[in-house]
DNA sequence: GAGCACTGC
């Protein structure tokens, strides 16, 4: 503290221009001229709604405003970003402005991290984090402002704040609340929140040119590979992005371009090709980021990732397909798709500005303009009405939401899901028959994850196996980003193989424990994963996760000593294997012996992912993490269980007669994964 | 014998 006051001169004459410097950039900011009205709408208003488009200022003046005129006097300002990456840049540059050291006037939270101190007033964060603070302080009571940033995304998280706040700010007539969205959907929000005024501040955006195709393209990759020759070949300098739907088809383009280019030879400037999605690893993401060389042109092939998580300098040329790869969630059979699905015209309206960032710019879609006016939806389908609902469900109920088919929604989710939901939370005992969480549901909704999960790691107790599970639910909740798999053909056979020697008998989540036990006990290396082809991003996330719910089993005192160094490797298999179908039981499944599967809850025909271990095995009986539809129905993430577990784990789902009573007319050489090696 | 968009607690 002392060094700092000492005077330097030099140093401190440079602070205080670039304090005025500064001073001058924030009033230059078209927000600025509306600072005056923005107050007294928020001093006369519990609640408006103020559209701020990109490049407005919004998110790093508005509490800085309601700062400097007082409000944090009384409380916190918090506002609430869709992205971890918006929170923390966000929060570092608004405390750069205040001349503050971040963490303390000006902080930010987001999960395994949290930098704020007793001192903070305005606070950034992830909505999802919110909604875990608002689990401890129902009420917000240490909040006297909170703004929804980026509401018009609809996030699954976004769209559960603003129930809530809603329900909230009438029960607390000081809060102020400020919902920021894009102009489409300002109306919509002003109408849920009883009629809120809105107020509409202009950005500042360079003009985007919109080109269609005169017919509809039958081929939209090649249709997208010309046009970039086009532009490449006609177009004065500036880097091109094309949004295209999925690796496969990033890699098709690039292949197309590479083909096509290479005959050119120097006659046509260099043209630099740059795959990006979130699956590929950070050095070859960072590729993107790299400024363009003179006479070079870089062409992005991207997918819907660099629609609103990652910003890319200098790109003049947009080039949209029209499609986006999209989850729906069918809650009859509890199957999630992952489909090529037509993007709504607010996600192309998105692309479009993504050229007019730096200067003015021109976006070519790979269709019609009829098509655009007729065949597009206005706005995506809120991701609410197409997700499994299980732990928004079990979230809502331990906050004391329990009518949730009555729930002022914006958008209600479909009847069906909520019941698909208290079905599953039923099942696994989380609630009882009124519908109120039980003290193992209470339990279950400490842990940040899916109600399956947190249901096999409140049992993991009792199984004896704590510290296993922590580490299964952590590798399972990072996704299937773990293995990763070049696109070379040699070295596809190295990962496979690579894959195939973390086998361990029982299933595909041993091999995951084996993954991240092996990390472990190599100092968690990064050459490790190297060479065993695992992407150490997941892996640290994973490390990750595992710490938190290390912290979250103490509170809801579930003993994390590790026991395991008294029980024999094989029984501490069938351990973990019982306590994954004690949470998964009602994903369980019976082999119809040509391959497929049999779900015992539906008879629904299932396969198990050539990616699972458990592909060449086949056992008898199976319980499966997830249920996804691709080319066929897939189940990946597969243990092998045993009929007897079912009806002892879960009597009230599986009777004997039903499970075994077959079991007599069934051959014996079904296989189990023991007689593998 | 297949292929997985993107977030987030």
């Amino acid at each position: 503290m002392k060094n700092d006051q000492q005077p330097q001169n030099q140093q401190e004459l440079l602070q205080l221009s670039e304090r005025e410097n500064m001073k001058k950039v924030r009033q230059s900011l078209p927000i600025y001229k509306y600072r005056e009205e923005l107050l007294t709408l928020i001093r006369d208003n519990r609640v408006i709604v103020m559209v701020g488009e990109t490049g407005s200022g919004k998110t790093t003046q508005v509490p800085q405003y309601l700062h400097e005129v007082g409000y944090t006097k009384i409380g916190r300002i918090g506002c609430t970003q869709p992205r971890r990456v918006a929170a923390m840049s966000v929060a570092a540059r608004v405390s750069e402005e205040m001349g503050t050291k971040l963490g303390h006037e000006v902080g930010y939270s987001i999960r395994f991290e949290d930098c704020t101190s007793d001192k903070t007033v305005i606070k950034y964060m992830t909505d999802g984090m919110l909604l875990r603070e608002l689990m401890m302080e129902p009420d917000l009571a240490s909040y006297q402002v909170m703004i929804v940033d980026e509401a018009h995304e609809r996030t699954l998280h976004t769209d559960i704040l603003l129930s809530i706040i809603k329900d909230l700010s009438r029960a607390r007539d000081d809060l102020k609340v400020i919902i920021s969205s894009a102009t489409i959907d300002a109306q919509r929000f002003s109408e849920y929140f009883d009629n809120c005024p809105i107020i509409k501040i202009p950005g500042r955006r360079f003009q985007v040119d919109i080109y269609y195709t005169k017919a509809p393209e039958s081929d939209y990759i090649q249709a997208a590979v010309l046009t970039v020759l086009q532009i490449h070949v006609t177009q004065p300098k500036g880097d091109i992005l094309v949004f295209l739907t999925g690796q496969e088809e990033i890699e098709a383009a690039e292949e197309m371009l590479t083909a096509r280019t290479r005959g050119l030879g120097n006659k046509i400037g260099e043209l630099l090709i740059c795959p990006i999605y979130s699956s590929l690893p950070s050095d070859m993401q960072a590729k993107i980021f790299e400024p363009t060389p003179a006479g070079a042109r870089k062409v992005v092939l991207s997918t819907n990732i660099a629609e609103t998580s990652i910003t890319i300098d200098n790109i003049i040329y947009v080039i949209d397909t029209g499609f986006a790869k999209q989850t729906s969630y069918n809650p009859r059979t509890g199957m999630e798709s992952l489909i090529v699905t037509p993007i709504s015209k607010a996600s192309a309206d998105q692309r479009a500005g993504r050229a007019g960032r730096v200067a003015p710019g021109k976006c070519f879609r790979m269709y019609t303009k009829w098509s655009f006016l007729n065949e597009l939806d206005q706005n995506t389908i809120p991701e609410i009405q197409r997700t499994n609902l299980g732990s928004v469900v079990l979230m809502l109920k331990s906050m004391g939401i329990n009518n949730l088919v009555n729930f002022d929604f914006m958008d209600s989710p479909p009847p069906e899901m909520i019941v698909k939901s208290l079905e599953q939370l039923y099942a696994l005992g989380a609630i009882n028959d009124e519908g109120d969480l039980t003290k193992l549901g209470r339990r279950m909704a400490e842990f940040p994850l899916d109600p399956f999960l947190s249901k096999m790691l409140v049992q993991s107790e009792y199984y004896k196996c704590v510290d296993q599970i922590i580490t299964v639910c952590a590798m399972l909740s990072v996704g299937n980003t773990i293995f990763y798999r070049p696109n070379d053909k040699e070295k596809k056979i190295h990962a496979d193989n690579a894959r195939k020697a973390f086998f361990r008998p029982g299933g595909d989540h041993l091999a995951l424990l084996n993954v991240y036990n092996s990390w472990a006990d190599n100092g968690f290396s990064q050459n490790w994963c190297f060479e065993n082809f695992i992407q150490i991003r997941s892996m640290r996330r994973a490390r990750d996760v595992r710490e938190q719910l290390i912290l979250l089993c103490e509170r809801v005192e579930i003993d994390v000593k590790d026991p395991s160094l008294s029980i024999f490797e094989d029984e501490m298999n069938t351990n973990i294997c019982k306590c994954i179908c004690s949470g998964f039981f009602y994903n369980a499944a019976k082999t119809n012996l040509n391959g497929t599967y049999k779900t015992l809850k539906n008879g629904h025909s299932i396969t198990i992912h050539p990616s699972s271990l458990m592909f060449d095995i086949k056992p008898e009986w199976i319980v499966y993490n997830e249920l996804v539809f691709t080319s066929k129905e897939y189940v990946r993430n597969v243990i092998e269980v045993k009929g007897e577990w079912l009806i002892e784990i879960a009597p009230h789902l599986y009777k004997e007669k039903d499970l075994l009573g077959d079991k007599r007319k069934m051959p014996k050489n079904t296989g189990t994964s023991d007689s593998r090696n």
